[in-house]
DNA sequence: ATATACAGACCGACCGGCCGGTAGGTAAAG
DNA sequence: CTTTACCTACCGGCCGGTCGGTCTGTATAT
C-alpha cells in the first residue's frame, strides 16, 4: 500500500544511497545501474525522480550541505564575541567532519557539478568562510590578536586544518572526535592570539627559509619510464 | 634525427600531459583517446609505453611525489632542531602546494590506484607525516611546547592547514605563496608552543561546546525531493 | 658498401562491454 | 479516467584495450 508519504520517502532514499555510493566509489565511477540495484529498482525507476545523473548529484550536495555545514554556521552565528564565535565554528566544523565523513563528498565531487549548480554550492561555502574571516577581522580591529596575519590566509588556515580531518580520521573511533576538534581549535586560536615573536629577526631558521628553493613545475625527471611488459 | 634519447623523452612527455589532464578533468573523466590526441598519437601508441591506464596513473603519481614531496622532506631532514625542522617542513610544504598545484593530483586521484600501488604511494605520505609528528614529540620531550596536544592530532592539523592550500590558492598569484606559507607556519608554531591557557575552566565559551550537538548521519531530512521536470 | 636481420615506435581498425538515457507499457491508487 | 510509480527492452556512443601490420633506425655479415 504505497501511498503519498511513502513516495516522498523514495526520493530521499535514492539520495541517501547515492550519497553513500558516490562517497565510496566516486561519482564518475558509480553507474546508475549499480545505484538502482542497491535500491532494488531499475535505472528507469531512478530517472522517474531525477532528470539526470548530474541533477541527482546536485540534490545530494544540497542535502549534505544542509545536514553538515548549515548547523555549524548556525551554531557560530549565535555567538557575539568573535573569539568564541571562531572557537565554536572551528570546533563544530572539525567535529562534524570527524563524525559525519559523508561531508567529504562536498569536497571531492563538487567539480562534477554543472557550472550553474557549482556556483550555488560555492555560495554556501563562501558563507562559512566569511564567518571565519570576519571573526578574525574583528579580533584584529579590537587588537585582540596578531596583526601580521592576513585574515583571508588565516581563515583558510583554520578551515583547512579542520577540513583535512575528512582525509585521515578513522570513523570507527568517534570517541576521539571531541579530542581532535579540541586540539585543533586550541592550537589555531592560541597561534592566532599569540604575539608575533619572530625570534630575533634573521635567525638561522629563517636563513634557510630565506633561500627559496626552486620548485620545478615541468621538465624532465630522471628516468621514470617503465616499458610496458604486456604480450610477454 | 630522433635517436635513443628522443625516445626516452616520449614516456616523460606522456606522463607530463597525463598529469595535466588528470588534474584538470579527473582520472575517470579523461579518456585515453583524448590523451592520445593531445600528444599527437594514437591510443595504441600510448599502450606501447604503458601496460594500462592505471599503470600510467601510478607513474604519474610517482613523478609528482618525486618532484613535489621529496624535496620538502629532504629540506626538513637536514635540520637537527625540532622547532626549526617543523618550521621548515610546514613552510616548504605550503609553498610547494601553492607554487606547484599539480601536487593536488596526489590528493585527489590516489584512490583510483590499485591497492598495491596505493600502498606504495601511501608509504611516502607516511614518511612526511612522521617527520612532523616526531618533531612535535621531540618538542614535547624537551618541554618546549604544550603537552596537552596529542602529537598525531597536532601533526595532522599542521599538515592539513598547509595541504588545504591546494584547494583555494590562486596559482596566478605566485607572489603571495611566500606570504601564505609564512602566515600558516607562524600561526601553527605559535599555537603549538603556547601555554594551554584554557581560560578559567568552564567558561561561557566552553559551556556551549560542552553541550555536544548531535549530528545526524542518516535519516529523513525535511523535504529535499524535487520531481524531475523532464518530458514537460 | 651493400644486403640481411632485427627491434622499437607507432598506426588503423576493430572488439566487447558498459554507460547515460529513453520509449512505451503496466499495475495500482484515487 | 487520470496520475503516479515504476519495469522491460532497447539505443547510440564511448571507453579501455588489442591485433596485425608498417616504417625507421641501427647492428651485423659479407
Amino acid at each position: 500500500m504505497p501511498t503519498k508519504s511513502r513516495d516522498l520517502d523514495r526520493v530521499d532514499e535514492v539520495v541517501e544511497v547515492a550519497l553513500q555510493l558516490f562517497l565510496e566509489r566516486g561519482y564518475d565511477n558509480t553507474p546508475m545501474s549499480l545505484l538502482a540495484k542497491r535500491l532494488g529498482l531499475t535505472k528507469a525507476g531512478i530517472y522517474h525522480h531525477f532528470a539526470s545523473k548530474e541533477d541527482l548529484l546536485f540534490v545530494v550536495h544540497k542535502t549534505a550541505m544542509e545536514r553538515g555545514l548549515q548547523p555549524v554556521f548556525a551554531a557560530a552565528a549565535r555567538e557575539a564575541d568573535p573569539e568564541r564565535r571562531l572557537r565554536i565554528f572551528l570546533h563544530e566544523h572539525a567535529r562534524m567532519l570527524a563524525l559525519n565523513p559523508a561531508a567529504m563528498l562536498l569536497i571531492r565531487e563538487a567539480r562534477r557539478l554543472s557550472p550553474k549548480h557549482l556556483q550555488e554550492i560555492k555560495k554556501t561555502w563562501r558563507r562559512g568562510f566569511d564567518i571565519v574571516r570576519d571573526a578574525i577581522k574583528e579580533l584584529q580591529q579590537q587588537q585582540r590578536c596578531r596583526a601580521d596575519a592576513a585574515p583571508t590566509f588565516a581563515a583558510f588556515a583554520g578551515i583547512g586544518m579542520a577540513s583535512w580531518i575528512a582525509y585521515w580520521f578513522d570513523p570507527a573511533r568517534p570517541d576521539s572526535a571531541e579530542s581532535v576538534a579540541r586540539t585543533m581549535t586550541d592550537i589555531f586560536i592560541a597561534g592566532l592570539l599569540a604575539e608575533p615573536i619572530r625570534q630575533s629577526r634573521r635567525s638561522k631558521g629563517d636563513a634557510v627559509l630565506a633561500a627559496p628553493q626552486r620548485h620545478r613545475r615541468l621538465g624532465a625527471p630522471k628516468a621514470v619510464g617503465r616499458r610496458a611488459r604486456q604480450r610477454a
